[in-house]
DNA sequence: CGGAATGTTGATATGCCTCAACTAAAGTGG
DNA sequence: CCACTTTAGTTGAGGCATATCAACATTCCG
Protein backbone atom coordinates (compact mmCIF):
# COMPACT_ATOMS: atom_id res chain seq x y z
CA UNK A 1 0.00 0.00 0.00
CA UNK A 2 1.63 3.43 -1.20
CA UNK A 3 1.22 6.38 1.77
CA UNK A 4 -1.06 7.80 -0.22
CA UNK A 5 -3.72 5.72 0.82
CA UNK A 6 -2.85 6.54 3.89
CA UNK A 7 -3.62 10.25 3.82
CA UNK A 8 -6.57 9.85 1.08
CA UNK A 9 -8.60 7.44 4.21
CA UNK A 10 -7.83 10.52 6.71
CA UNK A 11 -9.26 12.61 4.36
CA UNK A 12 -12.38 10.92 3.72
CA UNK A 13 -13.46 11.06 7.06
CA UNK A 14 -14.78 14.41 6.59
CA UNK A 15 -14.86 15.44 3.44
CA UNK A 16 -15.83 13.57 -0.50
CA UNK A 17 -13.26 13.38 -2.98
CA UNK A 18 -14.21 12.98 -6.81
CA UNK A 19 -12.37 10.34 -8.95
CA UNK A 20 -9.99 12.83 -10.46
CA UNK A 21 -9.22 14.69 -6.88
CA UNK A 22 -8.15 11.19 -5.81
CA UNK A 23 -5.72 10.56 -8.89
CA UNK A 24 -4.29 14.09 -8.56
CA UNK A 25 -3.56 13.22 -4.87
CA UNK A 26 -1.76 10.15 -5.67
CA UNK A 27 0.56 12.00 -7.68
CA UNK A 28 1.98 14.36 -5.19
CA UNK A 29 5.62 13.47 -4.50
CA UNK A 30 7.01 12.80 -0.93
CA UNK A 31 9.97 11.46 0.37
CA UNK A 32 9.52 8.71 3.32
CA UNK A 33 11.89 9.41 6.58
CA UNK A 34 12.07 7.15 9.58
CA UNK A 35 11.80 9.45 12.90
CA UNK A 36 13.02 7.60 16.26
CA UNK A 37 11.39 7.90 19.07
CA UNK A 38 11.47 11.52 21.04
CA UNK A 39 13.41 13.24 17.92
CA UNK A 40 12.50 16.10 16.99
CA UNK A 41 11.14 16.43 12.93
CA UNK A 42 10.76 20.19 13.19
CA UNK A 43 11.59 23.09 15.86
CA UNK A 44 10.11 26.30 17.06
CA UNK A 45 11.75 28.71 14.51
CA UNK A 46 12.44 26.40 11.87
CA UNK A 47 11.23 27.18 7.57
CA UNK A 48 10.71 24.16 6.55
CA UNK A 49 9.59 23.49 2.06
CA UNK A 50 7.78 20.96 2.81
CA UNK A 51 4.96 19.40 5.42
CA UNK A 52 4.88 15.69 6.74
CA UNK A 53 2.20 13.09 6.21
CA UNK A 54 2.39 10.80 9.29
CA UNK A 55 2.18 7.36 8.12
CA UNK A 56 3.40 5.12 10.88
CA UNK A 57 3.72 5.92 14.77
CA UNK A 58 2.71 9.05 16.92
CA UNK A 59 4.25 12.35 16.87
CA UNK A 60 3.55 15.56 18.69
CA UNK A 61 3.31 19.43 18.56
CA UNK A 62 4.63 21.17 21.44
CA UNK A 63 5.66 24.81 23.18
CA UNK A 64 8.70 24.79 25.47
CA UNK A 65 8.97 27.32 28.30
CA UNK A 66 11.82 29.27 29.43
CA UNK A 67 12.62 26.76 31.75
CA UNK A 68 13.04 24.08 29.29
CA UNK A 69 9.40 22.62 30.27
CA UNK A 70 6.91 21.44 27.71
CA UNK A 71 3.86 22.03 26.64
CA UNK A 72 2.12 19.42 24.92
CA UNK A 73 -0.53 20.60 22.35
CA UNK A 74 -1.94 17.94 20.02
CA UNK A 75 -0.65 14.24 18.92
CA UNK A 76 -0.87 12.81 15.38
CA UNK A 77 -1.66 9.57 13.90
CA UNK A 78 -1.59 7.90 10.70
CA UNK A 79 -2.63 10.38 7.88
CA UNK A 80 -2.64 13.25 9.49
CA UNK A 81 -0.95 16.64 8.66
CA UNK A 82 0.72 18.03 12.08
CA UNK A 83 2.72 20.94 10.14
CA UNK A 84 -0.14 21.56 7.48
CA UNK A 85 0.02 25.36 8.61
CA UNK A 86 3.90 25.44 7.16
CA UNK A 87 2.03 25.53 3.95
CA UNK A 88 1.35 29.41 4.46
CA UNK A 89 2.63 29.98 7.88
CA UNK A 90 6.56 30.15 7.28
CA UNK A 91 8.04 30.01 10.54
CA UNK A 92 7.28 27.57 12.81
CA UNK A 93 5.59 28.51 16.24
CA UNK A 94 6.09 25.12 18.13
CA UNK A 95 8.07 21.98 17.64
CA UNK A 96 7.09 18.27 16.33
CA UNK A 97 8.10 15.65 17.53
CA UNK A 98 7.96 11.56 17.71
CA UNK A 99 6.46 10.20 20.25
CA UNK A 100 7.49 6.94 19.39
CA UNK A 101 9.37 5.28 16.61
CA UNK A 102 7.78 6.57 13.54
CA UNK A 103 7.56 6.75 9.35
CA UNK A 104 6.77 10.29 7.91
CA UNK A 105 6.54 11.27 4.48
CA UNK A 106 8.14 14.82 3.60
CA UNK A 107 5.64 16.17 0.84
CA UNK A 108 7.11 19.85 -1.05
CA UNK A 109 4.98 22.63 -0.50
CA UNK A 110 4.83 23.85 -3.94
CA UNK A 111 3.41 20.05 -5.34
CA UNK A 112 0.55 20.70 -2.60
CA UNK A 113 -0.40 24.30 -3.58
CA UNK A 114 0.24 23.70 -7.18
CA UNK A 115 -2.37 20.56 -6.51
CA UNK A 116 -5.09 23.19 -4.57
CA UNK A 117 -4.85 25.67 -7.51
CA UNK A 118 -6.03 22.88 -10.36
CA UNK A 119 -8.17 21.00 -7.78
CA UNK A 120 -10.01 23.35 -5.31
CA UNK A 121 -11.75 20.42 -3.94
CA UNK A 122 -8.63 18.80 -2.75
CA UNK A 123 -7.67 22.48 -1.18
CA UNK A 124 -10.84 22.60 0.56
CA UNK A 125 -10.53 19.13 2.03
CA UNK A 126 -6.98 19.80 3.58
CA UNK A 127 -8.54 23.18 4.43
CA UNK A 128 -10.94 21.35 6.42
CA UNK A 129 -8.43 19.65 8.01
CA UNK A 130 -7.03 22.20 9.46
CA UNK A 131 -10.07 23.61 10.77
CA UNK A 132 -10.89 20.36 12.54
CA UNK A 133 -7.78 20.94 14.41
CA UNK A 134 -8.11 24.59 15.41
CA UNK A 135 -11.65 22.43 16.80
CA UNK A 136 -9.18 20.47 18.41
CA UNK A 137 -7.20 23.31 19.80
CA UNK A 138 -10.33 24.65 21.28
CA UNK A 139 -10.89 21.97 22.98
CA UNK A 140 -8.10 21.53 24.47
CA UNK A 141 -8.33 25.08 26.13
CA UNK A 142 -11.59 24.29 27.82
CA UNK A 143 -10.21 20.95 28.64
CA UNK A 144 -7.02 22.66 30.19
CA UNK A 145 -8.76 25.48 32.17
CA UNK A 146 -12.44 24.67 32.95
CA UNK A 147 -12.56 20.91 33.97
CA UNK A 148 -10.93 19.17 37.01
CA UNK A 149 -8.48 17.09 36.82
CA UNK A 150 -9.88 13.99 36.46
CA UNK A 151 -12.67 14.87 34.18
CA UNK A 152 -9.77 16.26 31.92
CA UNK A 153 -7.79 12.69 32.19
CA UNK A 154 -11.30 11.29 30.86
CA UNK A 155 -11.73 13.97 28.87
CA UNK A 156 -8.54 13.01 26.90
CA UNK A 157 -9.14 9.75 26.87
CA UNK A 158 -12.15 9.84 25.17
CA UNK A 159 -10.73 12.38 22.47
CA UNK A 160 -7.85 9.51 22.04
CA UNK A 161 -10.27 6.22 22.03
CA UNK A 162 -12.62 8.14 19.69
CA UNK A 163 -10.45 8.89 17.22
CA UNK A 164 -8.61 5.70 17.26
CA UNK A 165 -11.80 3.94 16.66
CA UNK A 166 -12.56 6.70 13.80
CA UNK A 167 -9.56 5.56 11.98
CA UNK A 168 -9.65 2.07 12.82
CA UNK A 169 -6.37 1.29 14.69
CA UNK A 170 -7.92 0.16 17.53
CA UNK A 171 -8.63 -3.41 15.74
CA UNK A 172 -8.09 -5.64 19.19
CA UNK A 173 -9.78 -3.50 22.60
CA UNK A 174 -6.83 -1.94 24.24
CA UNK A 175 -5.85 0.88 22.18
CA UNK A 176 -2.65 2.34 22.15
CA UNK A 177 -1.95 5.44 23.60
CA UNK A 178 2.28 5.40 24.18
CA UNK A 179 2.71 8.12 26.29
CA UNK A 180 4.44 8.31 29.88
CA UNK A 181 3.10 9.96 32.43
CA UNK A 182 4.81 12.91 32.82
CA UNK A 183 3.77 13.36 29.33
CA UNK A 184 0.18 13.56 30.44
CA UNK A 185 0.79 15.68 32.89
CA UNK A 186 2.76 17.86 30.53
CA UNK A 187 -0.43 17.92 27.94
CA UNK A 188 -3.04 18.49 31.00
CA UNK A 189 -1.47 20.78 33.27
CA UNK A 190 -0.20 18.77 36.12
CA UNK A 191 2.13 17.08 37.76
CA UNK A 192 3.03 13.37 37.53
CA UNK A 193 2.02 12.26 41.19
CA UNK A 194 -1.56 14.09 40.61
CA UNK A 195 -1.80 12.09 36.94
CA UNK A 196 -0.32 8.81 39.20
CA UNK A 197 -3.31 9.38 41.81
CA UNK A 198 -5.87 10.56 39.51
CA UNK A 199 -5.55 7.29 37.18
CA UNK A 200 -6.07 5.12 40.06
CA UNK A 201 -9.02 6.93 41.20
CA UNK A 202 -9.62 6.59 36.78
CA UNK A 203 -9.54 3.24 37.22
CA UNK A 204 -11.58 2.40 40.53
CA UNK A 205 -14.57 3.70 38.41
CA UNK A 206 -14.65 0.73 36.08
CA UNK A 207 -14.69 3.12 33.22
CA UNK A 208 -10.91 3.02 31.93
CA UNK A 209 -7.35 1.66 32.75
CA UNK A 210 -4.14 3.37 31.06
CA UNK A 211 -0.83 0.90 31.59
CA UNK A 212 1.86 0.78 29.81
CA UNK A 213 0.92 2.43 27.07
CA UNK A 214 -2.36 0.96 26.23
CA UNK A 215 -5.84 2.58 27.04
CA UNK A 216 -8.29 -0.46 28.29
CA UNK A 217 -11.46 1.43 27.54
CA UNK A 218 -14.31 -0.87 29.64
CA UNK A 219 -17.53 1.47 29.76
CA UNK A 220 -17.28 3.82 27.03
CA UNK A 221 -20.21 5.50 28.17
CA UNK A 222 -19.73 6.05 31.40
CA UNK A 223 -16.22 7.48 30.57
CA UNK A 224 -18.06 9.79 28.19
CA UNK A 225 -19.95 11.05 30.67
CA UNK A 226 -16.71 11.30 33.59
CA UNK A 227 -15.17 13.23 30.61
CA UNK A 228 -17.54 15.55 29.79
CA UNK A 229 -16.81 14.17 26.25
CA UNK A 230 -19.15 15.37 23.34
CA UNK A 231 -17.35 14.22 19.97
CA UNK A 232 -18.73 17.11 17.84
CA UNK A 233 -15.81 18.99 17.79
CA UNK A 234 -13.69 16.84 15.87
CA UNK A 235 -16.30 17.23 12.91
CA UNK A 236 -16.23 13.19 11.68
CA UNK A 237 -19.56 12.78 10.29
CA UNK A 238 -18.43 11.63 6.90
CA UNK A 239 -18.97 13.27 3.68
CA UNK A 240 -21.30 16.50 4.23
CA UNK A 241 -20.14 19.34 3.33
CA UNK A 242 -17.89 18.33 0.18
CA UNK B 1 -15.65 53.49 3.34
CA UNK B 2 -16.80 49.94 2.47
CA UNK B 3 -17.10 47.30 4.24
CA UNK B 4 -13.97 45.41 1.72
CA UNK B 5 -11.57 47.64 2.67
CA UNK B 6 -12.19 46.57 6.81
CA UNK B 7 -11.27 43.01 5.40
CA UNK B 8 -8.85 43.49 2.77
CA UNK B 9 -6.81 45.47 5.04
CA UNK B 10 -7.14 42.56 7.79
CA UNK B 11 -5.97 40.41 4.93
CA UNK B 12 -2.67 42.54 3.97
CA UNK B 13 -1.30 42.45 7.21
CA UNK B 14 -0.28 39.00 6.43
CA UNK B 15 -0.72 38.80 2.56
CA UNK B 16 0.27 39.99 -0.70
CA UNK B 17 -2.79 40.12 -2.82
CA UNK B 18 -2.32 41.51 -6.23
CA UNK B 19 -4.80 44.09 -7.77
CA UNK B 20 -7.08 41.29 -9.30
CA UNK B 21 -7.36 39.67 -5.83
CA UNK B 22 -8.10 42.79 -4.40
CA UNK B 23 -11.15 43.76 -7.05
CA UNK B 24 -12.30 40.14 -6.97
CA UNK B 25 -13.03 40.63 -3.17
CA UNK B 26 -14.51 43.79 -3.56
CA UNK B 27 -16.86 41.65 -5.09
CA UNK B 28 -18.47 39.78 -2.51
CA UNK B 29 -21.89 40.27 -1.39
CA UNK B 30 -22.77 40.94 2.37
CA UNK B 31 -25.96 41.96 4.57
CA UNK B 32 -24.82 44.46 7.15
CA UNK B 33 -26.16 43.61 10.54
CA UNK B 34 -26.03 45.25 14.06
CA UNK B 35 -25.02 43.38 17.18
CA UNK B 36 -25.91 44.70 20.94
CA UNK B 37 -23.62 43.75 23.26
CA UNK B 38 -23.97 40.66 25.10
CA UNK B 39 -26.24 39.50 22.14
CA UNK B 40 -25.57 35.81 20.42
CA UNK B 41 -24.48 35.94 16.69
CA UNK B 42 -24.03 32.27 16.57
CA UNK B 43 -24.88 29.64 18.94
CA UNK B 44 -23.25 25.77 19.53
CA UNK B 45 -24.89 23.88 17.19
CA UNK B 46 -25.99 26.51 14.57
CA UNK B 47 -25.43 25.40 10.92
CA UNK B 48 -25.14 29.10 9.05
CA UNK B 49 -25.05 29.22 5.85
CA UNK B 50 -22.62 32.57 5.60
CA UNK B 51 -19.51 33.62 7.79
CA UNK B 52 -19.08 37.12 9.36
CA UNK B 53 -16.77 39.74 8.91
CA UNK B 54 -16.58 42.30 12.43
CA UNK B 55 -16.68 45.13 10.94
CA UNK B 56 -17.30 47.63 14.37
CA UNK B 57 -16.81 46.42 18.02
CA UNK B 58 -15.40 43.57 19.24
CA UNK B 59 -16.98 40.03 19.30
CA UNK B 60 -15.92 36.73 21.14
CA UNK B 61 -15.80 32.58 20.46
CA UNK B 62 -16.86 30.65 23.87
CA UNK B 63 -17.68 27.29 25.27
CA UNK B 64 -20.67 26.68 27.68
CA UNK B 65 -19.89 23.95 30.26
CA UNK B 66 -22.20 21.94 31.88
CA UNK B 67 -23.23 24.14 34.59
CA UNK B 68 -23.80 27.22 32.42
CA UNK B 69 -20.36 28.69 33.07
CA UNK B 70 -18.44 30.36 29.95
CA UNK B 71 -14.89 29.58 28.55
CA UNK B 72 -13.63 32.41 26.39
CA UNK B 73 -11.75 30.93 23.86
CA UNK B 74 -10.84 34.22 21.84
CA UNK B 75 -11.32 38.01 20.61
CA UNK B 76 -12.55 39.30 17.77
CA UNK B 77 -11.85 42.88 15.63
CA UNK B 78 -12.74 44.44 12.73
CA UNK B 79 -11.73 42.87 10.05
CA UNK B 80 -11.43 39.43 11.57
CA UNK B 81 -13.73 36.41 10.17
CA UNK B 82 -14.55 35.13 13.37
CA UNK B 83 -16.60 32.70 11.97
CA UNK B 84 -14.27 31.25 8.72
CA UNK B 85 -14.78 27.87 9.29
CA UNK B 86 -17.91 27.21 9.05
CA UNK B 87 -17.31 27.69 5.13
CA UNK B 88 -16.28 24.02 5.74
CA UNK B 89 -17.40 22.68 9.39
CA UNK B 90 -20.85 22.53 8.81
CA UNK B 91 -22.28 22.74 12.75
CA UNK B 92 -20.72 25.20 14.94
CA UNK B 93 -18.82 23.44 17.98
CA UNK B 94 -18.53 26.73 20.00
CA UNK B 95 -20.94 30.08 20.28
CA UNK B 96 -20.41 34.06 19.05
CA UNK B 97 -21.10 36.26 20.68
CA UNK B 98 -20.57 40.30 20.71
CA UNK B 99 -18.32 41.80 23.68
CA UNK B 100 -19.83 45.37 23.01
CA UNK B 101 -22.10 46.71 20.54
CA UNK B 102 -21.13 45.68 17.14
CA UNK B 103 -21.30 45.53 13.52
CA UNK B 104 -20.74 42.75 11.48
CA UNK B 105 -21.01 41.84 7.38
CA UNK B 106 -22.31 38.48 6.56
CA UNK B 107 -21.10 36.92 3.47
CA UNK B 108 -22.46 33.90 1.76
CA UNK B 109 -20.10 30.93 2.30
CA UNK B 110 -21.48 30.16 -1.57
CA UNK B 111 -19.88 33.69 -2.66
CA UNK B 112 -17.05 32.98 -0.88
CA UNK B 113 -15.96 29.80 -1.81
CA UNK B 114 -16.43 30.36 -5.68
CA UNK B 115 -14.31 33.31 -5.32
CA UNK B 116 -11.29 30.71 -4.13
CA UNK B 117 -12.46 28.61 -7.01
CA UNK B 118 -11.86 31.62 -9.16
CA UNK B 119 -8.98 33.46 -7.51
CA UNK B 120 -6.92 30.40 -5.05
CA UNK B 121 -4.54 33.47 -3.69
CA UNK B 122 -7.42 34.95 -2.37
CA UNK B 123 -8.25 31.25 -0.69
CA UNK B 124 -4.66 31.00 0.70
CA UNK B 125 -5.22 34.60 2.53
CA UNK B 126 -7.89 33.34 4.31
CA UNK B 127 -6.82 29.68 5.01
CA UNK B 128 -3.28 31.66 6.26
CA UNK B 129 -6.03 33.72 8.36
CA UNK B 130 -7.50 30.72 10.47
CA UNK B 131 -3.97 29.12 10.35
CA UNK B 132 -3.30 31.97 12.32
CA UNK B 133 -6.07 31.87 14.79
CA UNK B 134 -5.41 28.24 15.19
CA UNK B 135 -1.82 29.34 16.30
CA UNK B 136 -3.37 31.76 18.83
CA UNK B 137 -5.39 28.54 20.02
CA UNK B 138 -2.16 26.93 20.45
CA UNK B 139 -0.74 29.69 22.73
CA UNK B 140 -3.76 29.80 24.49
CA UNK B 141 -3.98 26.52 25.81
CA UNK B 142 -0.02 27.18 26.75
CA UNK B 143 -0.75 30.06 28.25
CA UNK B 144 -3.52 28.95 30.40
CA UNK B 145 -1.78 25.57 31.24
CA UNK B 146 1.85 26.27 32.07
CA UNK B 147 2.18 30.28 33.44
CA UNK B 148 1.07 31.69 36.69
CA UNK B 149 -1.52 33.80 36.50
CA UNK B 150 0.26 37.15 36.96
CA UNK B 151 2.29 35.89 33.82
CA UNK B 152 -1.38 34.84 31.79
CA UNK B 153 -2.90 38.17 32.40
CA UNK B 154 0.20 40.33 31.58
CA UNK B 155 0.54 37.61 28.05
CA UNK B 156 -2.73 38.55 27.30
CA UNK B 157 -2.44 41.86 27.32
CA UNK B 158 0.63 41.46 25.47
CA UNK B 159 -1.41 39.55 22.82
CA UNK B 160 -4.23 42.05 22.26
CA UNK B 161 -1.84 45.25 22.61
CA UNK B 162 0.23 43.99 19.73
CA UNK B 163 -2.77 43.11 17.59
CA UNK B 164 -4.38 46.31 18.46
CA UNK B 165 -1.37 48.40 17.25
CA UNK B 166 -1.01 46.11 14.03
CA UNK B 167 -4.39 46.55 13.01
CA UNK B 168 -3.98 50.53 13.86
CA UNK B 169 -6.84 50.46 16.54
CA UNK B 170 -5.01 52.56 19.43
CA UNK B 171 -4.22 55.99 17.93
CA UNK B 172 -4.08 57.33 21.83
CA UNK B 173 -2.62 55.46 23.93
CA UNK B 174 -5.22 54.31 26.05
CA UNK B 175 -6.22 51.05 24.22
CA UNK B 176 -9.84 49.75 24.33
CA UNK B 177 -9.95 46.09 25.87
CA UNK B 178 -13.93 46.37 26.55
CA UNK B 179 -13.88 43.24 28.99
CA UNK B 180 -15.20 42.79 32.82
CA UNK B 181 -13.21 41.27 35.34
CA UNK B 182 -15.65 37.91 35.44
CA UNK B 183 -14.83 37.43 31.35
CA UNK B 184 -10.90 37.79 31.72
CA UNK B 185 -11.73 35.10 34.86
CA UNK B 186 -13.24 33.08 32.07
CA UNK B 187 -10.80 33.59 29.64
CA UNK B 188 -7.73 32.73 31.84
CA UNK B 189 -9.33 30.09 33.47
CA UNK B 190 -9.44 32.00 37.11
CA UNK B 191 -11.66 33.94 39.24
CA UNK B 192 -12.74 37.21 39.97
CA UNK B 193 -11.32 37.63 43.10
CA UNK B 194 -8.28 36.43 41.66
CA UNK B 195 -8.29 38.82 38.89
CA UNK B 196 -8.79 41.97 40.64
CA UNK B 197 -5.93 40.57 43.13
CA UNK B 198 -3.36 40.23 40.02
CA UNK B 199 -4.64 43.27 38.48
CA UNK B 200 -3.38 45.46 41.32
CA UNK B 201 0.10 43.26 41.75
CA UNK B 202 0.49 44.09 38.06
CA UNK B 203 -0.79 47.80 38.55
CA UNK B 204 2.51 47.79 40.73
CA UNK B 205 4.84 47.02 38.46
CA UNK B 206 4.24 50.20 36.56
CA UNK B 207 4.09 48.01 33.34
CA UNK B 208 0.16 47.91 32.61
CA UNK B 209 -2.54 49.11 33.99
CA UNK B 210 -6.03 47.97 32.94
CA UNK B 211 -9.57 50.13 34.39
CA UNK B 212 -12.72 50.71 32.65
CA UNK B 213 -12.24 48.80 29.56
CA UNK B 214 -8.99 50.10 28.45
CA UNK B 215 -5.45 49.56 29.08
CA UNK B 216 -2.75 51.56 29.37
CA UNK B 217 0.48 50.32 28.66
CA UNK B 218 3.27 52.33 30.18
CA UNK B 219 6.59 50.03 29.51
CA UNK B 220 5.99 47.43 26.89
CA UNK B 221 9.37 45.49 27.27
CA UNK B 222 8.62 45.05 30.72
CA UNK B 223 4.97 43.61 30.23
CA UNK B 224 6.52 41.64 27.34
CA UNK B 225 8.86 40.14 30.04
CA UNK B 226 6.02 40.36 32.70
CA UNK B 227 3.84 38.06 30.17
CA UNK B 228 6.82 36.00 28.86
CA UNK B 229 5.34 37.37 25.29
CA UNK B 230 6.67 36.77 21.90
CA UNK B 231 5.07 37.78 19.27
CA UNK B 232 6.22 35.26 16.60
CA UNK B 233 3.00 33.16 17.24
CA UNK B 234 0.77 35.84 15.82
CA UNK B 235 2.89 35.78 12.07
CA UNK B 236 2.05 39.77 10.96
CA UNK B 237 5.58 40.21 9.50
CA UNK B 238 3.21 41.29 6.38
CA UNK B 239 3.53 39.85 3.07
CA UNK B 240 5.98 36.88 3.41
CA UNK B 241 4.98 33.41 1.87
CA UNK B 242 1.56 35.84 0.75
C1' DC C 1 22.90 -7.79 35.59
C1' DG C 2 23.12 -2.91 36.54
C1' DG C 3 21.71 1.74 35.61
C1' DA C 4 18.20 4.77 33.92
C1' DA C 5 13.66 5.86 33.31
C1' DT C 6 9.07 5.42 35.05
C1' DG C 7 5.51 5.04 38.44
C1' DT C 8 3.67 4.91 43.42
C1' DT C 9 2.87 6.83 47.74
C1' DG C 10 3.41 9.95 51.68
C1' DA C 11 4.14 14.59 54.02
C1' DT C 12 4.18 19.41 53.63
C1' DA C 13 3.38 23.82 51.51
C1' DT C 14 0.80 27.07 48.80
C1' DG C 15 -1.91 29.32 45.25
C1' DC C 16 -6.26 29.95 44.32
C1' DC C 17 -11.19 28.92 44.83
C1' DT C 18 -15.30 29.71 47.45
C1' DC C 19 -18.00 32.28 50.39
C1' DA C 20 -19.06 36.59 52.09
C1' DA C 21 -19.42 41.41 53.27
C1' DC C 22 -18.82 45.69 51.55
C1' DT C 23 -17.90 49.67 48.14
C1' DA C 24 -18.47 51.86 43.90
C1' DA C 25 -20.41 52.75 39.59
C1' DA C 26 -23.94 52.49 36.16
C1' DG C 27 -28.55 52.02 34.44
C1' DT C 28 -33.78 52.59 35.30
C1' DG C 29 -38.05 54.50 36.34
C1' DG C 30 -40.95 57.53 39.06
C1' DC D 1 -33.08 64.64 39.37
C1' DC D 2 -32.95 61.47 42.82
C1' DA D 3 -34.01 56.81 44.96
C1' DC D 4 -33.60 52.17 43.63
C1' DT D 5 -31.75 48.26 41.56
C1' DT D 6 -28.27 46.01 39.19
C1' DT D 7 -23.73 45.20 37.87
C1' DA D 8 -18.88 45.51 38.74
C1' DG D 9 -14.96 45.50 41.69
C1' DT D 10 -12.32 45.17 46.27
C1' DT D 11 -10.90 42.86 50.26
C1' DG D 12 -10.81 39.31 53.95
C1' DA D 13 -11.07 34.46 56.00
C1' DG D 14 -11.06 29.55 55.49
C1' DG D 15 -10.54 25.36 52.98
C1' DC D 16 -9.18 22.40 49.27
C1' DA D 17 -6.89 20.71 45.23
C1' DT D 18 -2.67 20.11 43.62
C1' DA D 19 2.29 21.45 43.38
C1' DT D 20 6.57 20.20 45.39
C1' DC D 21 9.81 17.40 47.72
C1' DA D 22 11.23 12.94 48.90
C1' DA D 23 11.71 8.00 49.47
C1' DC D 24 10.79 3.90 47.49
C1' DA D 25 9.17 0.33 44.02
C1' DT D 26 9.09 -1.14 39.45
C1' DT D 27 10.00 -1.66 34.76
C1' DC D 28 12.77 -1.04 30.82
C1' DC D 29 16.84 -1.55 28.25
C1' DG D 30 21.56 -1.95 27.01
Amino acid sequence: MTWHKTLITKLQQHSKLSKTDLLAIQTLPGQIRGIDKNEDILRQGDKPMDSAVVIEGMVARYHTAPSGGRQYLSYHHPGDMPDAQTLFLEVMDHSLCAIEKSVIVLVPHKAITDLFKKNPDVGFAFWKETLIDASIFREAITNNSSRDLQTRLAHFFCEHFYRACKADLTKPAPCRLPLTQTQLGETLASSLPSISRTLTKLRKTKAVDFENGYLHVKNWKKLCELGDFNPSYLHLHEGQKG
